[in-house]
DNA sequence: AGCCCTCGAGTTCT
DNA sequence: CTCGAGGGCT
């Protein structure tokens, strides 16, 4: 006899394990996890206890069965007894004049000591030694919570086992794991030469090596180490200041880098900065700034921290890598509203530890400014060391013909459409291009499509831009509605001709099998999304100029879809942050008889959403308080912890300004809660925050 | 009318 | 992250 189990116990049980696959492919492949550890960990559980409560739910390959996809199954979670701090950052030299300025104020110093240093590019690691020992070795992490690492550590050969000296009963070192460059380079040639994966770059090499589930890769991984300060065990120090801290841990044989010194004022910082910066490329580990550490002891003590960072040191980062490469070709994209963006396809160029193809020109304006043209060579950097942009075109390179004239013209955003040949206009006022197909355009029919299944609209996992793609060239899906009709048929029907017209090969038996069940895991994610909520739902429709925060305005003022759609021009302006333009684009929206027709669709194929009475003020202990959430926290995500704010009568917003009252700090927080220092706004760290929470739980 | 603040939209790579 | 535009305030 089968137990008995709710109906709906299997497809929870796929949704979970749809989505354990994709974050412990993330965290592994990637090192770019979306969840937190806690948040993987609790759907694991879940997972756990449904197998446990249904047996015959259990399969051979499930999550719960794997080992070392993340922390919870691989590296024993370590909570480091002294958090593991990040630093403030500066760019501009003036930053680094306030930060000096600072101090002298409040040491009363003038032109304080400090010890510099480079700031490597690697991996901060904590080393436990007890009794001289190396106990115990482990990642950052949060800085609150990082994985253990110890066997891979021992690995590492400049790491002593033993401290050499009179070392103290527990002494916690900290410092960077890297992989020096020419070590790097040796170890991908002789990969290429076995024809075995290379590292794409030392960071990334150094990050993966100390993951490796198997001490003996680790082995093979040219790392080394430098420290560069104390955790716990720092009382026990026989030192007053940073520098004699290093001198000292020198002296029981950790390693120090050699590039470490000590600097007078602001004059000898940005002395130091320079120099280093000239001899960047000749070190052999790569560097993205340096660090100044006030070096008294008494004087870091009366600096003292802010939320997680200490107010007594500063990373001062050097700008982003610039790289020359050529424009092989302009390409222009069309987007969910219709707006036209050309794309610089790039010859492929290794930016800031990535290789770079794209680059976005933003508009006809910025071609224009750029006078970027297909041939020409440019100066390419990662904006905030993420996003590749085209910086400059370098005008002595543009080819020319023999008789002198340049081989391409300045370049011109096309009359129609490249998706649908609709006409393009330029609305008055605006800067951008709009295709005025609608949606008879298909890469507007397809980005509405990638948008309402978006995380933050009707959150459907694994339904990413390539699927919505082929659901619509293949007439599959003509309104967002009729992605609730389809059934796993349909989906291995799709991905058979997708795989088909992308090239992709082999169709054994087991594939087969393996797409019926990612087929499976996709109808039940879609299914898993009827139950929403109105504001997630408007936000999903995509009606123009109606993002997140609008969305969930109009579902506090009017509570119910009914009564949205019945309301008028006056009766929408009177919502704050709704002016003429935003409810003529509601209205016009819902006025559409096409538009009305999802709804209604949508209704009928089970979407269901709650509704509630009309609120028209905010209420609750945070009502009328402006609140940014900033860095990352530990417990719980900035998603969720805005909400159970907003819960409590809060306005989240995501700029920190004069309005602002308040502002949550947490792990590595940046410019934002610099900027709420210097308007003197009131700022919580994680702690505060949860016990607010607690104390106003509902 | 001009300024400042927010919000929306688009974007890259792994 | 960055830009542009909507909306409110002065």
């Amino acid at each position: 006899m089968k137990p008995a189990r709710p109906p709906d116990a299997a497809a929870r049980a796929r949704v979970l394990r749809a989505e354990l696959t994709a974050h412990a492919e993330r965290y592994h492949r990637h090192d770019a996890p979306s969840i937190t550890d806690a948040q993987y960990d609790a759907l694991l559980r879940e997972l756990e206890a449904l197998e446990a409560a249904h047996p015959d739910l259990s399969i051979v390959d499930s999550p719960t069965r794997r080992v070392g996809a993340r922390p919870a199954s691989g590296f024993a979670p370590v909570v480091h007894s002294v958090p593991m701090l990040s630093l403030a950052n500066a760019f501009a030299t003036e930053e680094v004049h306030e930060f000096v300025a600072r101090i002298e104020k409040e040491t009363g110093a003038s032109s304080p000591q400090f010890s510099v240093e480079p700031k490597i590019d690697g991996l901060a690691i904590s080393l436990r030694y007890k009794d001289g020992e190396l106990a115990r070795a482990a990642t950052r992490g949060d800085g609150t919570t990082g994985e253990e690492v110890t066997a891979n550590v021992r690995t590492v050969t400049s790491i002593p086992h033993t401290l050499s000296g009179k070392a103290p009963k527990v002494l916690e070192v900290r410092g960077e794991v890297f992989m020096p460059k020419a070590a790097f380079d040796d170890f991908n040639a002789r990969a290429l030469g076995r024809g075995e994966r290379t590292l794409a770059n030392p960071r990334n090499g150094a990050a993966g090596s100390l993951r490796q589930l198997d001490p003996a890769v680790t082995a093979q991984r040219p790392l080394a180490f430098f420290a560069y300060a104390i955790g716990e065990g720092d009382g026990e120090s026989p030192t007053s200041s940073h520098s004699e801290t290093l001198e000292w841990l020198r002296s029981l044989g950790l390693p120090i880098s050699p590039e470490v010194e000590t600097a007078t004022g602001i004059e000898g910082l940005l002395d130091y900065y320079g120099r280093i910066g000239a001899a960047r490329d000749g070190l052999d580990y790569d560097i993205d700034g340096v660090v100044y550490k006030l070096d008294r002891s008494d004087q870091q003590r009366a600096m003292g921290f802010v939320s997680r960072a200490p107010r007594w040191a500063l990373a001062h980062k050097y700008p982003a890598q610039e790289v020359a490469t050529r424009v092989r070709a302009i390409d222009v994209q069309v987007g969910r509203t219709g707006v036209l963006t050309p794309v610089a396809r790039l010859e492929p160029v290794a930016v800031a530890g990535v290789i770079v193809t794209n680059a976005t020109l933003h508009n006809a304006d910025q071609i224009e400014r750029l006078d970027v043209r297909v041939g020409d060579e440019v100066i390419v950097r990662r904006a905030g060391d993420v996003i590749p942009e085209v910086l400059r075109v370098v005008e002595e390179y543009r080819p020319h013909d023999a008789a002198g004239n340049a081989l391409h013209d300045v370049y011109r955003m096309p009359g129609t459409c490249p998706e649908c040949g609709s006409a393009v206009a330029r609305e008055e006022g605006e800067v951008v291009l709009r295709c005025t197909g609608g949606l008879f355009c298909g890469a507007q029919r397809k980005q509405a499509l990638v948008h309402f299944a978006s995380r933050r609209a009707m959150d459907i996992e694994g339904l990413g831009e390539r699927f919505c793609e082929a659901l619509v060239d293949f007439g599959l899906v003509r309104s967002v509605a009729d992605l609730y009709r389809l059934e796993v048929v349909d989906f291995c029907e799709m991905k058979r001709r997708a795989d088909e017209r992308e090239g992709v090969v082999p169709d054994t038996v087991k594939a087969g099998k393996i797409a019926t069940r990612w087929a499976e895991n996709l109808v039940a994610a879609i299914a898993a999304s009827r139950e929403t909520t109105l504001d997630r739902l408007l936000f999903a429709l995509g009606v123009r100029d109606v993002g997140e925060a609008t969305a969930k305005a109009l579902t506090r003022h009017f509570g119910s879809l009914d009564a949205l759609m019945a309301a008028d021009g006056e009766a929408l302006t009177a919502i704050t942050d709704v002016g003429p333009v935003v409810a003529s684009r509601v209205s016009q929206f819902f006025a559409e008889s096409h538009n009305r027709d999802v709804i209604a669709q949508l209704r009928e194929v089970g979407i269901a959403w709650t509704e509630g009475p009309p609120r028209r003020a905010l209420e609750g202990p945070m009502a009328d308080r402006s609140v940014v959430l900033t860095g990352s926290l530990e417990s719980l995500s900035r998603d969720e912890a805005g909400a159970r704010l907003e819960a409590l009568g809060a306005r989240i917003s995501g700029s920190v300004s004069k309005k602002t009252s308040l502002v949550i700090a947490g792990a590595a927080a940046g410019s934002k809660l610099a900027k709420a220092q210097e308007l003197g706004i009131e700022i919580w760290s994680e702690k505060q925050l949860l016990a607010f929470l607690a104390a106003h739980a509902p």
